[in-house]
DNA sequence: TTTGAAAATTGGCCTAA
DNA sequence: TTAGGCCAATTTTCAAA
């Protein structure tokens, strides 16, 4: 990790298809450079992959909201493991603050979100509480 | 937006990068008819971009936190969009819930985060309260 | 780093529903 | 009008030396 593949990986943070040779000329640099540092990266781990970023609103998830879990401490890393087995819930952190489970959940409504949260998750062993925020706007 | 697209879309947000050759396998129709589909969603915004998913803790991040802020309900937009001028921090959303404002902060260490925290956004005008909730494993 | 072959992308034009 | 098939030119990727 040195400068140069800092300024790759930015670069593929926000485009993660800019093609090799593109990149090789933002940084004067050849192509198979810029391509064996990115292979390396990606073995090392440091890049995970790549993502096509989704409009949830255009797909019909016109709710998304971050959720946090409360539990009893004992239950809480099964908790947090089956949480990621729902579709709906696309994201699953463990953190200190106010929850030790925070989520992102996608629902088509309000009805939806209310029935994935209170029918579904609500249901799984050891939870004590649930903390739905909607998200208004992405602003970044 | 049919099943077919539906079903690219799935396959693009696992892997932002597999050719259309190989979707087009996947989902056993021709090349052509993935790269139509996919242009029209980027042109429609459904697909928003792709992005390279790094692991911040390999390039020295070791600290991420899923922070909210309160302010006063008059200042909670110029606050939102000056948080969105930091390089520190990733993302931000406005919700309902606990917090107007939810963020997602990078820092380096414990030090950096609470540099970070107080003071640089602890100091923009209208901010009243900060919630730093770090993160501890991501699941999913 | 350079080179060349293979693969993927792109654009245009066509047909069919 | 729109989705998809087809072909040809360009660009990108990749693995050698």
């Amino acid at each position: 990790m040195d400068e140069k593949d800092m300024k790759i990986l930015e670069i593929l943070m926000k485009d993660g298809r800019k093609p090799y040779t593109e990149i090789a000329k933002m940084l004067n640099t050849s192509e198979s450079s810029v391509r064996k540092r990115i292979r390396k990266m990606e073995e090392e781990g440091i890049i995970k992959g790549y993502r096509a970023e989704v409009e949830p609103s255009k797909i019909g998830y016109n709710v998304v909201a971050l959720t946090g879990f409360d539990t009893n401490p004992e239950d809480f890393l099964t908790v947090a493991k089956k949480l990621c087995e729902f579709e709906e819930v696309k994201k699953v952190w463990t953190s200190t603050g106010d929850h030790m489970i925070m989520t992102e959940i996608w629902a088509r409504d309000g009805k939806e979100l209310s029935e994935i949260l209170f029918n579904k998750l609500g249901k799984i062993d050891g939870v004590k509480k649930i903390c739905p925020a909607i998200i208004l706007e992405e602003l970044k």
